[in-house]
DNA sequence: GCAAGGTC
């Protein structure tokens, strides 16, 4: 009998692994004409190199420079190899993960079968790629292409599998390289903005890729805009009724000048009273329905819990416990719907989700699958509750900070869906002596899935139905529209529509850039303020190449090129040479504006270095130890180090930094100082 | 000191 072929299948993470154990019927078996064993990767585990570390020795100096001479850099120079990323899952390394899957393949396999997210961007095939090169795999290697973690699609991709006998032959994996390489590359701008800056007395990294770089100077934008608004007052004619239903002429967005708005108050006075009380005319109703709105993303759920005061990072930290504990779905996943299996999954529990976050049940009373929510492709699903629901909302604590907003967010807006559309009463009407003025608004008849869950300044509020009978006019005072203030919401917004990361990138960038004291940006309750680091990395790329939306744009253009071989990677790469060239003179020139705009560099405190404390040698608990021979104001005796040294507790007297005497009484231990662990006199508490 | 991408 013939000998059926052996793979291993390499997902891309624990959960596709599951979801692939699922279709096939197991971690390992059979399928179609093969013997499998499925194992995952965790996402990118290798990462480059150093850029020293990627060139010959002899310009090792050259490629470790921050300095603008060493720049550009030429890219075949370089290498491209890789190293572990260096982090720990669960105790493992990725090293000892993939020193795993090897010691697997030892066992005797016939090939490799890459199943790792099939994105548009070739990333899962240069994330499997990176390991199958670290593992020094010489054998076959095959592309199971899945559209969706469906059973269906595994099975059919498993059926379909694409042999890659050489990947500089194979579109995807090129294309994914030349990503990531052209990124790397695009770090000599941080090199070359950080070292302008530094000469110009400002002591920060001004980061500067292509995705930070958008987003801080977008912000930073807005904020100029916002500080150079003026307001400019206007005045005009509008009717209003004993309701206080409002009529108001139409701006016709294309006219350069309204003749009916007047600059002063007094030509608007003296227009209101060319207008006498009209009868209201040409009432209509007309019954409109609402469906509830689609399922958020991470993205979206960030952005709506922002304002309660919830930060990028608690939102991805406490979702991923609440993940890790099953109460929700996959994080990260681009999906917006979900597919009629993860429907019929969840079904069962929608009751006890509603009952959990005070949702009355009577609401969810359309329980088909709505053809805009429920579709029968997708991966993990749009974030949602899980199949596991926890007993209380006060359970979910302990996953840390805004657990609960989160659970309750992600159960109303699915619940949402469970819900009939909001049904209202839109109304419009206009005057009878003045038909240009018209009115419009909506009265709610039925809330539906508004009652559970609405985002939108709404017009649910109540506004009297009740039109006219006439409306008196009167004089209106408007003004030119302030310019938005920066939110995560809005910023996020704008990247989505400028296609700049991708979905599980944005959220995590945005948090990297509000962390720590290298932040870029103050986010507090979603309002997006740059720091100082953000204002100088935002002012170092005004008019710069790397700050426009439409180099990334032009990026991806390019990799589609690189992807069906009508582009060398050599040729993409020199883009990025090419955005460097243009983008280091416009940063000198920006410099200038630095000391401008933000005033002069603060001067640099020469701290004076304390004299090192004199220190004591001894042997303590059998090891050489080194510790301060004074403590506060106090210098140990030769008797006191002796019992110090013999674990001995001691007593002096001696005075607190008021200078309040006090009797210390203490021995010596560990201790810790910013990090650092260091024996030395403890104090016991009395 | 640095990118953006994936993941837990």
């Amino acid at each position: 009998m013939l000998k059926m072929p052996k793979y291993l299948i390499l997902a891309e993470k624990p959960s596709a692994a599951k979801n692939f154990a699922k279709a096939l019927g197991g971690s390992a078996g059979h399928f179609a004409d093969f013997d499998y064993r499925i194992m995952n990767l965790r996402g990118h585990l290798m990462t480059f190199r150093e850029p020293e570390e990627m060139v010959p020795e002899t310009l090792a100096k050259k490629y470790k420079s921050w300095k603008l001479a060493d720049m550009p850099w030429q890219l075949n120079d370089l290498n491209w190899q890789r190293t572990y990323i260096r982090t720990r899952t669960k105790g493992t390394t990725n090293k000892q993960l993939l020193d795993q899957i090897k010691a697997e393949l030892k066992q005797g396999y016939d090939g490799i079968i890459i199943a790792t997210d099939t994105d548009p961007s070739g990333e899962g095939d240069l994330l499997a790629f990176e390991a199958i090169d670290a593992m020094k795999w010489q054998g076959a290697v095959l592309r199971a292409n899945f559209m969706d973690e469906t059973p269906q699609s595994i099975q059919q991709a498993m059926r379909q599998l694409v042999p890659i006998a050489d990947k500089w032959q194979y579109g995807p994996y090129l294309k994914g390289e030349s990503r990531s390489r052209w990124d790397f590359a695009s770090m000599q701008l941080t090199r070359i903005a950080t070292t302008l800056v530094k000469g110009a007395g400002y002591a920060v990294v001004a980061r500067e890729g292509r995705l930070k770089s958008v987003i801080i100077w977008k912000i930073y934008e807005q904020w100029q805009k916002i500080n150079a608004y003026v307001p400019v007052p206007y005045y005009e004619v509008k009717f209003k009724d004993p309701a206080g239903h409002v009529f108001a002429r139409k701006v016709d967005p294309k006219a350069e000048q309204i003749a009916w708005r007047h600059a002063q108050r007094s030509e608007g006075e003296a227009d209101v009273a060319t207008y006498h009380e009209s009868a209201v005319a040409n009432e209509k109703h007309t019954t409109k329905r609402q469906a509830p709105p689609k399922l958020i993303d991470l993205a979206g759920l960030a952005a709506l819990l922002a304002p309660q005061g919830l930060s990028a990072k608690q939102v991805l930290s406490t979702y991923q416990k609440l993940y890790e504990a099953q109460y929700v779905s996959y994080p990260r996943t681009e999906d917006r719907n979900v597919t009629p299996e993860q429907f019929n999954e969840l079904l069962p529990a929608v009751d006890q989700i509603a009952d959990l976050v005070q949702v009355d049940r009577q609401l969810l009373s359309h329980r088909q699958p709505r053809k805009t929510h429920v579709k029968p492709q997708g991966s993990h699903g749009a974030n949602r509750p899980g199949t596991k629901v926890p007993v209380s909302l006060d359970q979910l604590e302990k996953y840390g900070p805004g657990a609960r907003q989160i659970y309750t967010t992600l159960a109303k807006n699915y619940l949402a869906m469970l819900a009939e559309d909001y049904v209202y009463d839109h109304v419009t009407a206009d005057l009878l002596d003045y038909p240009d003025f018209k009115t419009a608004f909506n009265v709610p008849i039925a809330l539906n899935y508004k009652a559970i869950f609405n985002v939108e300044t709404d017009d649910t509020e109540s506004q009297s139905a009740t039109l006219g009978p006439t409306a008196q006019p009167e004089l209106a005072e408007g003004k030119n529209p302030k310019p938005q203030t920066p939110t995560t919401k809005w910023i996020m917004a704008f990247l989505e529509k400028n296609n700049v990361g991708t979905g599980a990138t944005r959220v995590s960038t945005l948090s990297d850039m509000s962390q720590g004291t290298k932040g870029m940006l103050n986010e507090s309750r979603g309002k997006l303020t740059p720091t100082q680091t953000g204002n100088i990395s935002a002012i170092m790329v005004e008019n710069t190449w790397i700050a426009s939306p439409k180099i990334t744009k032009r990026l991806f253009e390019m990799m589609d090129e690189v992807e069906q071989f009508k582009m060398p990677m050599a040729q993409l790469l020199d883009s990025v040479t090419q955005v460097i060239a243009h983008d280091m003179p416009q940063m000198e020139a920006n410099v200038a504006n630095l000391t401008q705009r933000l005033g002069p560099p603060p001067k640099k405190r020469k701290v004076k270095a304390k004299p090192k404390a004199e220190q004591v040698t001894g042997i303590f608990k059998g090891q050489e130890v080194h510790f301060a021979k004074t403590w506060g104001n106090h210098t140990f005796t030769e008797t006191e180090i002796a019992d110090l040294l013999a674990g001995k507790t001691i007593t002096f007297e001696t005075t607190t930094k008021q200078k309040k005497p006090f009797t210390a009484k203490g021995q010596l231990g560990k201790r810790t100082f910013r990090g650092n662990e260091y024996t030395g006199f403890k104090l016991l508490k009395a």
